[in-house]
DNA sequence: TGTCGATTCAAACAAACGTTTGAATGTTTC
DNA sequence: GAAACATTCAAACGTTTGTTTGAATCGACA
């Protein structure tokens, strides 16, 4: 009876042809859309080999998405360290920090070998899919690198409140998340105003600014807010 | 042979009984993941329902969304042609042409009853699905208010260059459906910062400063990229 | 050469999938 | 009341799903 490998001394290469094949895959047509017999004819092994190397579907997607995710996320972490470093105890700037989680990204995604945007997309569906074990191992993947680059924004912005940073890394996060991911939609409407997809250099240059001068807002004033539990429709202020 | 319906002069209460049962069930488990016995027994009808009413899995799902996405884009439409006329000529303002984006998003959002949160979430799943009857349907949903509101903050900004508020307008929507979406990956990360998710008027004055900043943002100097095609890797520059 | 563990393989597993069928009801309409 | 239509129903359709099985094949070490 084959069993399950635990320890993989040396990665065979029928896993990476499977780790291939399933990305392609799975990038094309999401995880559940995607049949393991599609994945191991395009990689070329035998059905079986699937639960042999990895156990299970479910497995394999992680490992799938390990893969990239793990040296980016390192990446971006010790981009930040040797930037700090280098800065000697001066705060950072807004811009420095977020290409420091850009450029990790723009550099896979401008990678075609590790996937390229299509990889990028992937993250972005799996954001968003309800099943457990995909929330679970993605929060266990990025939470040590989020919280590492909130504390040195807020080192880098330290006149806003802990909260009020989390929020606006939050809207960050959409912002870039939405934009790595290049969902087709905004491409189709904006079919008149075409959006140029090619030069990423060029994008970070247009979203920088974006997120800096988000960053860096005044505060919204929130004290009409506490106090007032239930009032008449309030219009829409304007000018 | 019972053949499908294409005229509903009047919707049956069983079409929507199993609207109502296959909406949660493709908030909680996704469009893939969904069986068409889920749904026709948690709504209590038979199962050839489904294709006697609309024709078939896809068709229903296309008929979930329409249902609550079609009255709110015809509200966000509503809302910002009434903002216009009461300024009577004079531009409008960022935060207004926001807030007519937002309040019809957030008082579905708040609404239990059209699904609430849950279907936002649904919605932004549906925005990355590579399904191609998926894409199709949201970009002719989502078109016409789309191109709407570009006109709208063309008239606001007119001093940005029509691609820069293409791209603008990209991220703008990016950290709003990232937001409304709520995925939980993040309010897992923050646990230790928890982002309270209750009060929606919140949220709204916490994201639209980040936003407006951001679309006021100056523009970027793109001179020295434009003639610069291969060069060693730029350092993230500081301050 | 023989043996052992690791890997591959074809085949079958039970379960679930979306869809279709044709008869049995319900509901109008004349 | 009968004919005509709309709707519901149980049952089966043919596929496809992820997973499991047990034998066949391979490579290394004795």
């Amino acid at each position: 009876m084959p069993q399950l490998r635990l320890i993989d001394s040396k990665t065979s290469a029928t896993k990476e042809k499977m780790l291939d094949a399933a990305e392609a895959l799975f990038m094309e047509h999401g995880f559940e859309a995607t049949g393991l017999r599609q994945i191991t004819t395009g990689a070329g092994v035998n059905l079986a080999a699937v639960n042999y190397h990895f156990g299970g579907k479910e497995e394999l997607f992680q490992a799938v998405l390990t893969r990239r995710l793990d040296p980016m996320n390192q990446e971006r972490v010790a981009l930040l360290d040797q930037l700090e470093r280098d800065a000697r105890g001066t705060p950072l700037s807004c811009e420095a920090i977020i290409g420091a989680m850009f450029i990790p990204a723009l550099t896979l995604a401008r990678d075609k070998a590790r996937g390229g945007k299509n990889f990028l997309r992937l993250i972005g569906r799996a954001y968003g899919d309800p099943a457990p074990f995909i929330r679970q191992f993605l929060s266990q993947q990025y939470a040590p690198m989020i919280t590492r680059f909130k504390s040195a924004f807020a080192r880098t912005l330290p006149h806003l409140p802990a909260r009020e940073l989390s929020w606006r890394l939050h809207f960050l996060m959409g912002a870039l998340s939405y934009t790595l991911a290049g969902t087709d939609v905004l491409k189709l409407i904006s079919a008149l105003n075409p959006i140029e997809t090619d030069n990423d250099e060029l994008l970070l240059r247009r979203l920088g600014p974006f997120l800096v001068a988000g960053l860096q807002a005044p505060l919204a004033d929130l004290s009409e807010l506490v106090a007032k539990p239930k009032s008449g429709r309030r219009g829409v202020r304007n000018a």
